[in-house]
DNA sequence: CTGGGCTGGT
DNA sequence: ACCAGCC
């Protein structure tokens, strides 16, 4: 018997994703019975329908389609409104209680956008209704799940069994219909989750997933987004949208050759899940999210900077209404991002932040939080590196909260804190490994405990030019509201700690401080 | 006249 | 600060 404690967790892993079928539409269909599920419904966001109900998707209303294409193909499509998205994060959050309430903590749950969620049942118990060896009854199978190795099919009809009580459970407690894909990874279970739906299961045998992956339209393969298929065609102007993986596995054989099109790091990511391999885990999702903000696209010209200051204002009173009732009390915001559009530059985006010392306290003065804000649209439409931004070219304003500071119960408890910057600060950037630095032996669930890596190698990573000579000390620190590890260096002169990748301009503002002087 | 968000990497 | 990716 193997020692437990180096036991490492199952490696094909039973994993399940589930989908809520046109999610936005079925959030109205909820808050308003009487909106019968017979009528097309779509929900418009500006001029866009996001999406629509299977009602309208049976007319030829499709996702993010053009408002005037969707009318035209639907006359009489019934219309909501889905630019809040107040209500679709409340019903998010439900379902995600709904799911963490039965399947507690050995089992992880990784939330992607408002309408996805992976469940790791790898260390669930077996499944009380699959000791017949049947799936459940909406289940449908890619290949035959009989033919394979027969430890990996008993964990999926279990995984397969407790994705359909999850879908009940989300069905009865929240109103909710779901689509589910099962197998023993993340990507087995993401592509085989919209084969079968709406309201229906799908899952793949490991056996499977190799052939199935190499089948499929390569743009499928998640992770694999417009920048890369751009790189792709530029290489091999061959490719079309009907290419295969298994046509770009031809052309791209090996790791490195991916590494030439796509970079050291994604390529050989993709070539991977080319081949239908995706160690990747199942992340349980922080209750507190990284960042919160609130956007508005509009497309009629702004005509005075008075005017897109009041729309500032707007978001900005949204923004920080939103953190009163979703955070509340003990995270306190550290930083403030406005960010802008325009027209001119196609889809890209600028942006300006500033940190607010001290964190974030509006309550006590709001005029000041204002000010902040207007400087920092300022600063953006006066233009950094491009020149001025004409006014009426701007057409979308968004404004964040960022990097969340909630005190942990330790820290809350009072005491001026020294914390690890002080601990550290005599420490020297090769002293210290984090958490005695112990080998992990297998899968690990927690975002932390992957962050446990040596110092030196980090140091060396993120800033080589820095390493060796200079008094510079890297530092590791549990950030409480994301509940993960950030990398960050202190600074000599005034012991903030700060992001490698704003070290120099943050040098740069300690200079101006000298020149004052 | 292509949304309104979010996470993670450099 | 910006980019790429996801819904
Ligand atoms: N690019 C996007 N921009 C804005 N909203 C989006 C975007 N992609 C997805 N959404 C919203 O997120 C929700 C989930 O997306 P998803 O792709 O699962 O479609 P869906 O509406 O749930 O339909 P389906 O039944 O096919 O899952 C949708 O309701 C959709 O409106
Ligand atoms: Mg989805
Ligand atoms: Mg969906």
């Amino acid at each position: 018997m193997q020692d437990p404690s180096t036991l490492a967790s199952r490696s094909p892993r039973a994993v399940i994703l589930i989908d809520l079928d046109c999610f936005y539409a079925q959030c109205e269909h909820v808050r308003d019975p009487a909106l019968s599920t017979t009528t097309p419904v779509g929900i418009q966001q500006k001029n866009i329908i996001v999406t629509a109900n299977y009602a309208a998707r049976l007319r030829g209303v499709g996702k993010l389609m053009l408002v005037h294409d969707a009318l035209r193909a639907c006359p009489d499509l019934a219309i909501r409104n889905g630019e809040d998205l107040t209500h679709y994060r409340a019903y998010s959050k439900q379902i995600w209680a709904t799911l963490r309430a039965h399947f507690p903590a050995p089992c992880a749950i990784e939330r992607l956008g408002l309408d996805e969620f992976f469940i790791d049942v790898t260390d669930a118990p077996v499944h009380p209704d699959s000791e017949t060896g049947q799936l459940p009854g909406d289940c449908h199978a890619v290949g035959d799940l009989a033919g394979d190795d027969l430890l990996a099919v008993e964990a999926l009809v279990s995984a397969s069994w407790w994705a359909h009580t999850a879908r009940h459970h989300i069905l009865t407690e929240c109103g909710f219909t779901t689509s589910a894909g099962i197998g023993p990874s993340k990507l087995a279970a993401k592509l085989v989750s919209s084969l079968h739906k709406p309201n229906l299961q799908t899952v793949i045998a490991p056996a499977m997933v190799a052939v199935y992956v190499a089948g499929l339209p390569f743009r499928a393969i998640p992770g694999l987004g417009s920048s890369v298929r751009k790189a792709l065609r530029e290489h091999f102007p061959t490719i079309t949208d009907s290419t295969t993986v298994a046509d770009l596995t031809t052309l791209l054989p090996t790791a490195a050759a991916w590494a030439r099109i796509a970079g050291a790091r994604v390529g050989p990511t993709l070539a991977a899940l080319c081949r239908g391999i995706d160690s990747s885990l199942v992340i349980d999702t922080p209750t507190t999210p990284t960042q919160l903000s609130v956007e508005d696209a509009f497309a009629s010209p702004t005509p005075s900077i008075t005017d897109l200051e009041s729309r500032l204002f707007t978001l900005l009173q949204s923004v920080l209404a939103r953190f009163d009732t979703e955070l509340g009390a003990p995270a306190v915001p550290k930083s403030l991002r406005v960010t802008i559009r325009t027209r001119s530059s196609g889809f890209k985006r600028t942006s300006a932040s500033a940190p607010v010392v001290g964190g974030l306290r509006w309550r006590a003065d709001e005029n000041a939080v204002l000010r902040v804000a207007r400087g920092l649209l300022r600063k953006l439409v006066a233009g950094g590196v491009g020149g001025a931004v004409d006014v009426g070219d701007v057409n979308l304003i968004n404004v964040a909260l960022v990097h969340f500071d909630v005190p942990s119960s330790s820290t809350a408890a009072g005491a001026a804190q020294p914390t690890l910057l002080a601990q550290w600060a005599r420490a020297g950037p090769r002293a210290a490994v984090l958490d005695g630095g112990g080998e992990t032996t297998g899968p690990v669930h927690d975002r932390a405990a992957r962050a446990r890596l040596d110092l030196n190698d980090i140091a060396a990573r993120i800033r080589p030019d820095l390493h060796d000579d200079d008094d510079v000390l890297v530092l590791v620190e549990h950030d409480d509201a994301a509940d993960r590890m950030a990398i960050l260096m202190a600074c000599p002169f005034c012991a903030a700690s700060v992001a490698p990748w704003s070290w120099d301009v943050h040098m740069v503002a300690h200079d101006a401080d000298d020149n004052i002087d």
